[in-house]
DNA sequence: GATTGTAGTGAACGGATGAGCAGTAAAAAA
DNA sequence: TTTTTTACTGCTCATCCGTTCACTACAATC
């Protein structure tokens, strides 16, 4: 192997250590999932595992991949393709929800319309969602008409939450007051009423806590 | 959780094949990898892989998981909630604006704090940047104290809309109002005094024109 | 009442898999 | 020149892991 004389910085890679890495990132883009050593060995005619290992090892010293130790398919991807700033996902692809399909405790795929991508720092932990607000009900809590609502999945809320709440099959954005056998639902704005729903025989529900928005001008 | 009569749909799922699908999502994010049929039985204290399995079958017939047969870790996630492959990039690291310094017709590096990803579909054409609003002047347009406005660079603006304007040193949100010789800037709430300026002696400049917003809440 | 789906126990089979040792060869670096 | 790094072959070992069979138990549906 011809190799060309390069400055030598530790990072850089060997031809043979690149190609090997940039055949993981490709099984785990295209399979989800990393490949075994074998599967790696196989793919380029290198006979014995050990070939694999040492390559393996050496993209580990050079900080391309982390390994956990006697876990198959154990390889971790560190630093990430062609410019992404070295930073890890700096978002989240959140779901776009249309119908909130009623009695479904997780969202249908059926009403999944798409996604949008969401800064990891607007987003709390668990499953978030996001919806499309119809209507000026929310208009003083500053949430208008077309604005997309992110919300966390969850199936309580506290008083005064903003929440996504199901009735039957309407989802609505209201803020949420709960009372003895009653669930009152405020909206942000006089000149529309408050819902009130009776737990014990409505088909109510909470989808979400709305925990951020986003909106086109 | 009290279950009112649901339409039995195919992709229902029980309430242990929704955890043991939490679990595998839970895995593939934090570890990269989807765990092992031993491994989930281990987290669910389920003795036998065959529990696990009748479990992942289920899983693979109501469609939310793919099995690649005879492959360690050959779990598949097909409907998820969270994920980022698929498309190319939706999304656009905007800057995030600290201070706007005066006079310059570019953003300077010096002043950028930080970056938020925004999903393609809320961005023109041109150079956006995104600025934390400071105080409630434009309450009624739906931008609170706190929020993040996004705004294409240009410095003209038409008559009614909101801009990000700079005056000497502080950068205000405002709806822009032009009027011969003087700008008017309307805040979006009665509380607070419209600004006007002398564009003749007053060191003014339009930043850009506010196209989005972002909050957390 | 019979069937189907769910949720397991328990045991066993065989291939998959990571780790490790001994040794070779060539290129690159010190 | 000597040493280190890279890139392997070939082999063994213990364990990991998916698959399968037999069987139990419960609930809901038909």
């Amino acid at each position: 192997m011809v190799m060309v004389r390069k400055a030598h910085h530790i990072k850089e890679l060997t031809k043979r250590q690149k190609e090997v890495l940039d055949f993981i990132r490709e099984m785990v883009e295209s399979r989800g999932l990393p490949p075994t050593i074998r599967e790696i060995g196989e793919k380029f005619k290198i006979a014995s595992t050990n070939g694999v290992r040492a390559i393996l090892t050496a993209l580990g010293k050079k900080g391309y991949i982390r390994r956990q130790p006697l876990v198959s398919r154990g390889i971790e991807l560190v630093k990430k393709t062609t410019f992404d700033f070295g930073q890890r996902r700096a978002y989240v692809a959140v779901p776009l929800v249309g119908k909130i399909a009623a009695g479904l405790p997780t969202l249908a795929v059926e009403n999944i319309e798409g996604s949008i991508a969401v800064d990891k720092s607007f987003l709390p932990g668990g499953d978030v969602f996001s919806l499309r607000v119809v209507g000026d009900s929310m208009k003083d809590s500053g949430i208008f008409d077309g604005d997309y609502v992110l919300a966390r999945m969850q199936s309580t809320a506290e008083k005064g939450d903003i929440v996504v709440a199901v009735i039957g099959e309407e989802a609505t954005v209201k803020t949420y007051i709960p009372q003895k056998n009653r669930v009152r639902l405020e909206p942000a704005n006089p000149a529309f009423q408050p819902i009130v729903v009776d737990t014990r025989f409505s088909d109510f529900r909470i989808a979400g806590k709305v925990i951020g928005l986003l909106r086109r001008m």
